[in-house]
DNA sequence: CGACCAATTGAATTGATTCAAGGTCCGTGG
DNA sequence: CCACGGACCTTGAATCAATTCAATTGGTCG
């Protein structure tokens, strides 16, 4: 495990253009001005049983919300990435632990004293509920080639690309997240790739060549 | 598919005691009166791609949250029991459908004209949240034995029962939640039996032997 | 009793995993 | 600049857990 060693920028403006969200920029103007933590790859950013409650709005990188079982299978319940807000903790106590995947900026949202973070946050929470609902499906009912290729189709959508997908996290955290061994998943890119639906420029970058075969693989 | 031929009740009293949980009474104090739907066994009680909104309280029986892959496939989310709260969605469109697995009854939340249900719902849908990644860890993570040694304990708990769990769903539906097929779910349970953690006095009824040993298995 | 649906059980198959061996990439230091 | 080390990724072969297919049993209701 590295040493916890992040930077606390004092700067409290929000990036250049604000999250392209409707829902995360409204629930912005509610919190208080937040510095942001810089991680560097594989750092926690709060850890299972800890005491929660804030949520937290990735400015740039890669976040991985998981949880363990008692004998170290790991499961990733989701990615976030640069607008995204993650967090959600029922109860006092944090039931996953969050990681940077990357280099990761990460800021925190403190609601505003008033008022609190008002709707915004059920929003946001039932925005979650049905991304994780949809991973429910994938999880229980779909084959390796499904997983990977709903994988692929859902960083498309989320990168706002339609060629390039940048893969920021390694083989093993994907098998993680889609339920498989990271040998399965090299496998799986690697029939992709044999039918000429993706190309691999580099080990972290996928090309997508054939869109809705991408699609109409991930079911 | 059964005719949906519900009676409705105009009785608005609610159940003798009401729900036990603390969070889900003080959100009925937030709603108006609403009649009970009563629902044979695998009725539709909304539709996938129904605009949705409201949220429902079980008042007995059992419910079921599902979604389908495009090709058949189902995936069940969740069962809900009485005292539950169900019907979470973001957005304006159910994705999920829901139906009653078991004679159920079921009442309509509509929230106060003026203050809505306020922070309950938020409360009532991370919990809903923290369930459902539990859920991630299952289908991601688990073998058969551990799936199904864990689902029962979850029945215990939830039935606030040490002994006894009464089966309301059947085996496909059993298999659905926890991303099996039928035939494995009956072979599991064989397992348990005959080695003594569970006894099976009907189809619909499990006795727990050991429940020391059901945990352990449950990961 | 007979029909029907659900559940059980067995046997064969298969998709994914496990175990093992190389290969690639990248940063570091000689 | 290149060799070395280590982490990650790929690929192959053997294994295994769960599924599929098939037959039978059990339970329920007209």
């Amino acid at each position: 495990m590295l040493t916890q060693l992040n930077h606390l920028q004092t700067s409290n403006t929000p990036t250049p253009t604000g999250p392209h969200d409707a829902v995360v920029r409204s629930m912005l103007a509610n919190t208080r001005p937040c510095a942001v933590s810089f991680y560097h790859p594989n750092e926690v950013i709060y850890a299972q049983g800890e005491t929660g409650g804030p949520l937290y709005l990735v400015e740039f990188g890669t976040v991985r919300i998981c949880r363990l079982t008692a004998d170290g299978r790991r499961q990733i319940n989701s990615f976030h990435f640069a607008g995204e807000v993650f967090g959600f903790e029922p109860g006092g106590e944090h039931r996953n632990y969050a990681e940077s995947v990357d280099n990761a900026g990460v800021r925190l949202l403190r609601p505003n004293a008033d008022n609190g973070l008002g709707a915004n946050e059920l929003a946001i929470a039932l925005r979650t509920l049905s991304r994780i609902q949809d991973h429910l499906l994938l999880l229980g009912r779909m084959n390796a080639s499904e997983k990977v290729a709903a994988f692929l189709v859902d960083l498309l959508d989320r990168q706002d690309a339609v060629r390039f997908i940048d893969l920021s996290m390694q083989r093993s955290d994907i098998a993680d997240y889609l339920g498989l061994t990271f040998e399965t998943v090299s496998r799986v890119l690697k029939l992709l790739k044999d039918s000429g639906v993706i190309r691999l420029p580099s080990v972290s970058q996928v090309e997508v060549m054939n869109q809705s075969a991408l699609v109409r693989l991930a079911g």
